[in-house]
DNA sequence: GAGGTGACTGCGA
DNA sequence: CTCGCAGCCACCT
């Protein structure tokens, strides 16, 4: 039997971010066929942790482009700090760019 | 078995 | 333009 629970399929998505890029949950949601419940993925990412190689939740952003689950992260800066190791540009918890580094889980061919 | 929650989104006033 | 409410679906108690 799959073990493929609902955020299963959303660590999948998450994990083909390529670095460098972010998402976010409305795009995944709907890339799993759920286009409303970006709450399953927010909700799936809160799992994120336990997942076997990690999930780069950190590249998960909500539709304005800002961290809304960064205090998840471990109640500090973490996550805007990975984001710029990515090569990503932060301020104020939001993306800069981020219609430039936007990227799409239903992207053919994200370059 | 039923109720409540949740890292969101879109629309209405 | 800004604020508030309702909808969405799966997991947890």
């Amino acid at each position: 039997m799959e073990n493929t629970s609902f955020f299963q399929k959303v660590y999948a998505v998450v994990r083909r971010i390529p670095r460098g890029r972010v998402s976010t949950y409305g795009a995944i949601a709907a890339c799993l066929g759920s286009n409303g419940s970006s709450r399953m993925v927010g909700w799936a990412m809160n799992h994120s942790h336990v997942a076997d190689p990690g999930i780069p939740a950190h590249r998960v952003v909500n539709r304005n482009g800002v961290l809304t689950g960064k205090h998840h992260f471990g109640g500090s800066d973490i996550m805007q700090q990975l984001l710029e190791n990515e090569g990503i540009e932060v301020r104020h918890d939001k993306v800069v760019d981020f219609d430039e580094v936007f990227w799409d889980p239903s992207a053919p061919n994200p370059e």
